[in-house]
DNA sequence: GGATTTTTTTAGACTTATCTAAATTTTAAT
DNA sequence: ATTAAAATTTAGATAAGTCTAAAAAAATCC
């Protein structure tokens, strides 16, 4: 249907707008996808005559809904791959991701489903980020960062905000993996570092930069 | 490392010469690829300018080592991919092609090893082609054409020559899929077609097209 | 509000992969 | 050994996707 690179510039685009929903503008896309300016404008013309954007000369752009259901699917796929690859092939979660950069490319909805089903509908990938269902779906979580919370409280790491394999594989050195248990024991307002426990045995000294790249959910008291 | 595109031709010219040992005609490539002679003459020059294939003008080509090793490895990806998407996901094996024509074209090592070995090394695919393992060796078989046997043998179906879904359909149609062990109880010279018995009970009239394209193991008697 | 900086678009060029039509080489036929 | 037919290559075009440099528009700054 559309090419791996226009899937790939709505993706960017998708990612550029979840939160805000205002426009992204022309420079945002360049540097997210390491190409020139220039480049970007050409690609949005070309995505505008599709109709998967809405493209406004000097504004930026906004996806359509054909569009954003495109991205979703993406998404979908990419984050699913990574599923399979960590649960079943045993990689690394700082592994996964140039190979579900090609996998997501993959054009069968048909296999997506399949593969879905395969893996027990999960509903979030091996970073955190939820998978949305093959409705476009996503599943909301209640969670906050972890620099957020204040001493005394419990939590439970569910996601990463960073996603490079550097992060990553020092965040398995802190053992602050997915699924870890921790409570704030102290929080120095020099910089921001904190002091934390991390059940059921183990303590760890974070920095603010670590801890502003943490999604945790708050234990109930 | 190469493109798909470039990949493709290959792998083209990998199935064109992998019986015969002759050089590869242009043309040949161009009916199995369906692409016009003259690109594919393009796409010999710059294969050959990369050291994939041994091109002499007008005469055809051969694969170097370079292109034979990674016509092979596509291969074997091609082959590992058909085998998850019908043992692990269900697909049937004339749903198969299509898909693993995509994901071989997937660019890890690590992933199709462990694939590999997620799958139990298997050494055919579901429709009975051998699987190079990851030193690019194929495993032999003894097998001959279904039609050439004589009345009273014994057999076993291995493969196909055909890959069409319309004819793996017909044999699901005919239960004669891998695995299922005839007998030849008549042979028609008028044209070729035979009447098998398909154990453990079953009949089939099979017409001799159908007949040279399935590959069979004799049964020990 | 006019000048300056930043952002975005346009112009022109390049690469890969494709095509049709024409020219050339090889092969087959008389 | 010519000649006709078939196969192959060359020439010239096109589309997607990319770039740099220059022009135009928008945003920012006294
Ligand atoms: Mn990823
Ligand atoms: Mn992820
Ligand atoms: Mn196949
Ligand atoms: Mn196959």
């Amino acid at each position: 249907m559309f090419s791996s690179t226009e899937e790939n510039y709505l993706k960017a685009i998708f990612n550029l707008s979840v939160r805000t929903k205002n426009p992204v503008s022309t420079n945002a896309i360049s540097q997210r996808m390491n190409t020139s300016a220039a480049s970007v404008t050409d690609m949005l013309k070309r995505l505008a005559e599709k109709d998967l954007i809405n493209y406004v000369k000097y504004k930026g752009v906004t996806l359509t809904s054909t569009g954003r259901k495109t991205a979703t699917m993406l998404v979908r796929k990419h984050r699913l791959w990574e599923v399979f690859l960590v649960e079943q092939l045993n990689f690394a979660w700082d592994e996964v991701h140039e190979m579900a950069e090609q996998l997501e490319h993959i054009q069968s909805e048909e296999l997506v489903n399949r593969l879905d089903r395969y893996l027990g509908y999960p509903k979030f990938d091996p970073h955190g980020d939820p998978i949305p269902d093959a409705n476009g779906q996503f599943t909301y979580r209640q969670q906050v960062i972890l620099s957020e919370l204040e001493v005394g409280e419990e939590a439970i790491v569910v996601g990463v905000k960073e996603h490079s394999p550097e992060f990553l594989q020092f965040l398995d050195r802190l053992h602050l993996q997915l699924g870890a248990q921790v409570m704030i024991q102290e929080h120095f307002d020099y910089d921001g570092t904190m002091r934390l426990k991390i059940f059921p045995e183990g303590e760890q000294l974070v920095s603010n930069k670590v801890g502003q790249n943490i999604y945790v959910q708050k234990k109930e008291k």
